[in-house]
DNA sequence: TATAATAATTTTGAAATCGAGATAATTTTA
DNA sequence: TAAAATTATCTCGATTTCAAAATTATTATA
């Protein structure tokens, strides 16, 4: 059948979707249980493991709006999670960088956080996350850029 | 090394996330397009292909909260999408039922809707979505029981 | 049959997110 | 150099979502 293709697409975006949310759902539930919400724990996450980022790149990277990344840096800043700093270079940015209280957080938190991913994903052999990786990663990429 | 595993879980946690929210940007940017936003779209699609619902139902099926079920199905009434219908067996329950504009408005859309899902899943080939459904389905379905 | 427990929906207030516009700094262009 | 365009952040108002409590109806229990 020739719409066999749009079917099939239809399929996956709904698996995709469904595979998504049931894993997040149980995500989230562990972080808000440790007072972070699950966007604050991203931008905190991306310091801890990239090192200080100008505001604007975390939106980027976290795909937000910069009228909210300026809400989360404020309540990160306000958790003492992060602090500000200008840049001297360009005095029109700002980096955000985490505190020791902070990486404490995330020290804390991640094995956890890492385990519980783990579980959830034990479905799978390690052969089928190879192959689920490298067919997400020829889904992602390219429709980032559309 | 004994935490392969972990880390490659972290991997696929990663690139589903990715795939994921990549690909949803796009589908609602077209749903918003249209005038609906996604949860009001979710909402409306399941009435359509699955038929009346009662509100209870509704949450469980999109993962929305029952006060949200609430606004979302008073504004889809708003724009004359659907009606609420007493149940007459149990005076607890209201259905929500699709209209005539509403099934009117899934159905012009529809096929634009699942022309775009299928260009953005273009960079996979045919068998190469069947291995990623199985995949999914493997990895969806009992983390979504945990 | 009362009473209590459970269930479905709605209400309410707070939190999170977006988009558009404002402000300030930098870079490009004339 | 001066003006215009671009860039980064922030502010503001509106929308969406959640969680907890309130309301109404049903079912189970004493």
């Amino acid at each position: 059948m020739e719409n066999d293709s749009v079917t099939k697409s239809l399929k996956l975006f709904i698996v995709l979707s469904r595979a998504y949310k049931a894993i997040n759902e149980h995500v989230n539930k562990v972080i808000q249980a440790n007072g972070l919400n699950p966007t604050e724990f991203a931008v905190l996450e991306l310091l801890y493991h990239k090192g200080d980022q100008p505001m604007q790149q975390i939106g980027g990277k976290i795909l937000l709006a910069s009228g909210s990344i300026t809400y989360v840096v404020d309540k990160l800043e306000q958790k003492g999670m992060l602090q500000r700093l200008a840049c001297p270079k360009d005095r029109r940015v700002t980096y955000a960088q985490i505190t020791d209280e902070g990486k404490r957080f995330i020290q804390d938190i991640f094995p956890e956080h890492a385990k519980l991913i783990d579980t959830l994903m034990s479905s799978l052999t390690d052969q089928e996350k190879t192959e689920a990786i490298n067919l997400l990663k020829k889904l992602g990429l390219p429709a980032g850029r559309f």
